[in-house]
Formats: C-alpha cells, sequence, structure tokens
DNA sequence: GATGAATGAGAATTCATTCAT
DNA sequence: TATGAATGAATTCTCATTCAT
C-alpha cells in the first residue's frame, strides 16, 4: 500500500505564509481521505482501523484529529464526497427526461459512467478479508434513493410512469445499479452503455427485451 | 440485550441416543450463532466485539473459542447457515420451471418468504451504527449467486430463456431481490406475494408491466 | 512432533483387571514424562504449556493431573528420573577411585557416555525459541552438586586430593561436564572417551597436557 | 525551572543536540530494561509476564510494546546490553596477551570483576521459583563464546597454544566462568582475584597446581 | 480412573485519543 | 498546526484447572 503524496509544512517559504498554510490544511485532509478510500477497500470498514489510515499517510496520528473525529466520519466524508457528485448528475439527468426511456436510460447511464471513472477499484475492495463481499451506504448516499423516489414519484406525478409502488420500483432500480456495477467492474472490458442498455431494456421490456447475446454464452464472470 | 435461553445439561432426553455431552455440544454452538445473530443485527458487523456475542450468552468466554476462531468464523457459519436453508430452496423451485414466468416468480417467491419467515429482522439490522446501511455476503452466500447464474445458463440452454447475459440478469436478480427484500421487511404490511409480483412483473414486461397501485402514491417509507 | 504410544484403557478385559490397571496408570505416568521431555527439549522450558504436553499425548487433558499437579512438578520429576540414574553411577565411579586420574576421569567418562546414550536431543534442545540457550537445574540436579563436592572433600581427607577448595573445584568440574556434554553432543561423531579424555587431561595437568589436534585445527562446531 | 527551561527546543543547543522526546524515550526504554533486569532476577524467566515487568515501571502499559515486542526480546535486549559490555574488555584483555598465563588469566579475571561489579545479584537470580536453577544465552552471549573460540585459535596460530580442540577448550573455559562466577557470587567474600587465580592455576597446571587452602576445608556454600 | 468441554482469571495486545514539544 | 510517544481502557485470547459424564 503506497502512501498519498505530501504537502509538508516543515519547509517554510516566509512569503505567502498564510495561503499556503491554507492550501496545506485542504491538501492534508484529502490526503486523509484518499488514503481511507484505499485502505477501506483493502480492509474493509470492520477491519480498517485509524491507525491503519494514518499508515497509509505521510502525516502523524495526532493530525489526524484536526480533520475527524473517528473513523465513522473519514468513512461518511468519504462516501459524501462521492455522493454529492454522482447525486446532482443523476438529478440533472432525470429531469430532463421526456420519457421513460429517458428517465431509466439516464440514470444507469450516468451511474455506470461514474463508477467506471470515479469508483474505487471494486475488484480490490469488494473481496476483502479473502471472504466476504460488503457493501455499505452512509446517509448521503441514502439521500440519493429518497431523490430517486421522488424523482419517480414527480415521473408518475406527470403520468411519465404509471402508477406504481415508487418505493419498490427504487428499491429495484438500486439495486440493479449496485449489483450490475459491481459485475461491470470486475469485467476487463466493462462499458457503461452496453451495461446501461440491458438494464435499461430490463426495466423497459423485461427479460424478453434484453439484449441478445451472439453466441448465447454468459460472460465469464471475473 | 437478552441472553439466550439455555438447555443445561440437566434435562434428559431419552430418544436420540446422542450422548448427553455432544448434545450440549451442539446447543452450545447453537446458542452462540443465535446470540451472534441477534448481537449483529443490532451492532452491525464491525462494532460487534467477541465479547458482546459472549455478554448475550450464558456462557463462559473461554467457551466461545472452544467452537469458533473468531469474530469473521462466527458470522461466516451464521451466514452460512442461512444459505443452507435457502438456496436448495432456491434451487429446487427453479428446478421445476418450465417457463421464464415460472423461474422468476419462484425465485423471488421463495426468497421474500424466508426473508419474512427466517430472515435477522432487516429494521434492527440496517440502520445500525447510528448512520450506516451495510450488506455482507460471506462465500456460501455468494455460491447461491453462482448456482443462480448456472440455472440461468441451463435455463437458455433450453430453450427457456433467450440467449442474454447471464451474469448481468444474475446480477439484476440479486440486485432486486436483496434490495426489495429490505424495503418489504420495513414494511408493516410486507407481504411477500405482492412483492415476489411486483418483481416478476418487472423482470417479465418491464415497468409498463408493473401493478398500478390504487392510489398512485408510492408506500410509505419506513 | 509425535504422540507417545499409548496404553488406551478402553478395551476392557474383565480378568486381571487391577493388574492391568496398575500396568496403565505406570504407564501413562510414564508417557507423560516421555512427551514432556520432547516438549521441553522443543519448545524450552518457558515456552511449554501443560497443554502442550497433553497435546504431544493420547490421554485427555484432565488426565494429567491424576499424575502431576502443573508443569514445574512434571518438569522436576523429569529431571529427577535423569539425576536418579546418573548420580548413582557417578558415585560409585568415583568411590572406587584410589588416585586423582581415576576420580576426575571416571567422573567425565560416566558423565559424557550418559548424556550421549539417555540426554535428551541437545541440539533440539538448547536452541529453541531459535535464538535463545538455557540450562534449568531442578533440586535432584543440584544434589548431585552437592554429593560431588562432599565426594571431593573425602578425597582430600583421605589425602587423594590437595587441600583445595572444594565448591570451586565442583564448581568447574559441573561447569565443564555441561558445557563440554552440549558441544559433544553437537558433534556428528560425539565421542564420550575422548571427550572425557580431553576434559581430565585438563584437570591433571592444565592445558599444555591437553592432546593435540593432529592438524592443529578446532573442530567445526555444529 | 525557569529560563533555561523556557528555552524552546528549536533553539539549537550545539553540543549534543538531544531533544527532550528523544532523552524521555531513551528513558524510557532503559526504565524498562532496569526494572526486566530486577523482575526477571526475582521470578525467572519463565515465570516473569510482561506485566510483571510494566508494574515494575511507572509507564503505561502499551508503553512497553513501543519499545518492545514481547518478553523474549526485552529478554534480550537486556543480555545484549550485558554482552556488549564485558565481550569489547575480554577481547582487548586476551589479545594482549603474550604468553598463555595471560591470556587465561586476563580473561577469568575481566569476567569476575564484571560479575561482581555489574552483574545482577546471583543469589536472588538463581534460586528463583522456589526450585530451579536456570541460565539463558542469548545469541549476543553466543558470538561472545565465538570471540572466544577465535582467539584461542589465533593463539594457537602464532604458538602460544598447544594445537589443542578449540572448541572444547572454549567450552571448558565458559562453564568454569559461568559456574564459579555462581559460587563466587553466593560467597560473602568474593574476591574476583582470588577466584581468577584458582581459574588460571587449574587451566595452567591441573588440579595439583590448585592453590592449597590453609585449613584443608572446603569453603562453606551459600 | 479417563475423558474433554466449560470455566473465568489473567496475560498479551491493540488502538483511539491526548498532550507536551 | 504538526508531531508522535504515552496512555489505559477495552479487547482478544490462552490456559490451568474443574467436574459432569
Amino acid at each position: 500500500m503506497d502512501q498519498i503524496e505530501v504537502a509538508r509544512p516543515s519547509a517554510r517559504s516566509p512569503a505567502k505564509a498564510v495561503g499556503k498554510r491554507e492550501q496545506t490544511k485542504q491538501q492534508n485532509r484529502q490526503i486523509i481521505l484518499d488514503a481511507a478510500r484505499i485502505v477501506f477497500a483493502e480492509h474493509g470498514y470492520g477491519a480498517t482501523t485509524v491507525r491503519d489510515i494514518i499508515r497509509a499517510t505521510p502525516l502523524a496520528s495526532g493530525t489526524f484529529y484536526n480533520y475527524f473525529q473517528s473513523k465513522e466520519e473519514v468513512y461518511q466524508a468519504m462516501q459524501d464526497e462521492t455522493a454529492l457528485v454522482v447525486r446532482p448528475k443523476l438529478r440533472e439527468a432525470r429531469e430532463k427526461a421526456t420519457t421513460v426511456e429517458e428517465f431509466i436510460s439516464a440514470t444507469f447511464q450516468t451511474f455506470f459512467e461514474f463508477v467506471l471513472r470515479d469508483g474505487v477499484d471494486v475488484r480490490a475492495m469488494r473481496h476483502n478479508a479473502d471472504t466476504m463481499r460488503m457493501r455499505m451506504d452512509t446517509p448521503e448516499v441514502v439521500a440519493g434513493f429518497d431523490e430517486l423516489r421522488e424523482d419517480i414519484e414527480k415521473a408518475i406525478a406527470r403520468g411519465l410512469f404509471p402508477p406504481v409502488d415508487a418505493d419498490y420500483l427504487m428499491a429495484a432500480i438500486v439495486g440493479v445499479a449496485f449489483e450490475m456495477s459491481e459485475r461491470m467492474a470486475r469485467r476487463e472490458d466493462g462499458d457503461a452503455t452496453a451495461t446501461a442498455n440491458f438494464a435499461t431494456a430490463l426495466f423497459l421490456g423485461g427479460i424478453r427485451s434484453l439484449p441478445h447475446k451472439a453466441d448465447g454464452k454468459a460472460d465469464a464472470p471475473a
């Protein structure tokens, strides 16, 4: 496990001291967040200790507490950082939708694209402890679920969707999104558009509408 | 937190000529597993300590280590105990299927019924740690995923399913099953059949086939 | 580490029950002693636990306590068993001595012969824990030192030895005996007589009387 | 307590610029080593626990682990600290020797002087555990044996010693040194020079050359 | 007597957090 | 603010010993 690159405050450059210090502060926070992302992915949440995170950092242990109170807090900050990036994208995509197709397609496409570009390496993350797969959602992430449900309800209200159980539909979309994104990330040739097409076809027309595979064989799992 | 009731070696059971000591051993193992199930549900996996589990038991601390090496091991045993019950049920249900409808319907129906009857109290479990939702899958659980994919592949082979990406389809089913089962478990009037009908309709005909709600409102979330 | 061969009491032979039982009792005590000898040699005294000794035995843990109270007790019994064999031999050899040569020679010869024949494998014993060499003497062994000193005093009394410091001379003999026996045991071609000759020559005439090596080189250490 | 203390550690103190923290670190390490020396002497190695050592210290339990990994490690550090003091003294003494007498005499004299001045209180140490005598040699101590053998080989090479078995001679010297030093330390009037004279005489001329005792009686043992 | 699971005191060790520097 | 050693409560785990079978 490598250390994150530093902004050591030891080298004093007398000029612009304030700006420099402020910058360092921001950098250190980011250094910790980045380290946490890697360490959580490697060891899993439960097995990760604050010490682990610090060790993956050039910083001293005391410094951690200048930025976060605990493991929980840094985890949430990390997840939130992520959620705060995706959620607006998802919202925007769905708000522009004028058809069911657009709504569903935009949701999956945006989500899968994000996972491929910005997501932690899922292969490292999920098979930690050699044995167990785990998924944790912070309040910020869960709030994204609520937004999706709200958007579905709005879509129902404006006649875009039939009057279905929005809570269940949200759950189905979320479940498919997370589970398929993990599968996608494990594939060598993970392709956000193809994956989104699959999920979209499913939600629009059911299994019989799914794209056919040329050879009739399932993709090899990782 | 209550302790699990004990079967102290005093009670004689004449039938099933298992030695009394062997019987006590089996009981103690089960006592620990049951306690673990409750404690993990209350505190979440990460926050649970071996001491917590022991405390929820009438047994001595050393006794835990006669049965399990660690928190991880008891967690896996617990999950596996569950998976070993559901997996054969699911397999059997799917093998009897002669149509796509039966395959999908039986899968969801069996799964949701199990969650309602034997599942841990999800409401306690998922909102632990004050904040975070989490899901962990042990190898035994993951093996169930593989079985589903195999069954899909077989169904494709015998022409039951169109030649789709079995891995992705499996992921979609699993995602929907887990995510909706949690929603279902949170509802006061959780209904396995209704939930299975929703999921089945989705997989057979897409969103537009979903059952319509009378009032057009989403169910209230927990 | 192998287990010591057993005398299991499980197979009941009704006849001669008492004699059989008595025999088994003696055997089990011996089984434990033999196992202890091996385990102490492998792990060293400090690191050895009663459990380790039991594990090296086909017996149950509770059985240990029918024979010994603790690790200390079994260790002493083991050492004493040894000392009780060597001490009479040494005494006898020295009592027959009519010259200094005989006294010294018999002492070393008897001791080194014993080490080679009955001693625990010193190579295993002394380099335990990969790091530390250790030697422990029980009261029975220490009593052997006293006997040696008494014999020296008697030898002085009857004019065999000059009137030297018997305590120091005893210490010197003991030190040379133990330290050289370890070196001897490490050598592939450990030879009690040659080793005894070396020690005897040293005590009779000093370094200049020591046997010369053909090549003038030291033996290779283990 | 005023100005001198107030001087900040950043201000350079030209000589021996050791920070206060570094100084405390060194002190704490020494505190633990000193406590260990006492506790090992009192309880013996096997019976000593890390807790015992910590209790003999004003430090917290966790602090121990900032310096040593285990009981073994602190024991070795302790022994090595000792060996690193004696070994150079012994080497130097032997290198200056131009005769057998000087070589042997210097070795014993140096060793016995060290034991009397810096050695642990042998009377406390050896009769620990109510029962057993024990000796443990760490690698550093064993390395001292190798040095002695090398020096003997060199002495043989330059014609100082006859071509004897250097390994055995080394063992004899070591055995006599340790065993006699223990006896010496038990005596009220332990005298390094007298003890060294005894050992030297033995190695130079054998028993018959040993100094005669005025009364022909052995010294009283402790 | 033999067995081996249960016991629980206590030893080893970790780790979040503090605080002097 | 950054540092990192000290802290000690909490946790994991071991192990001698007991005792029902």
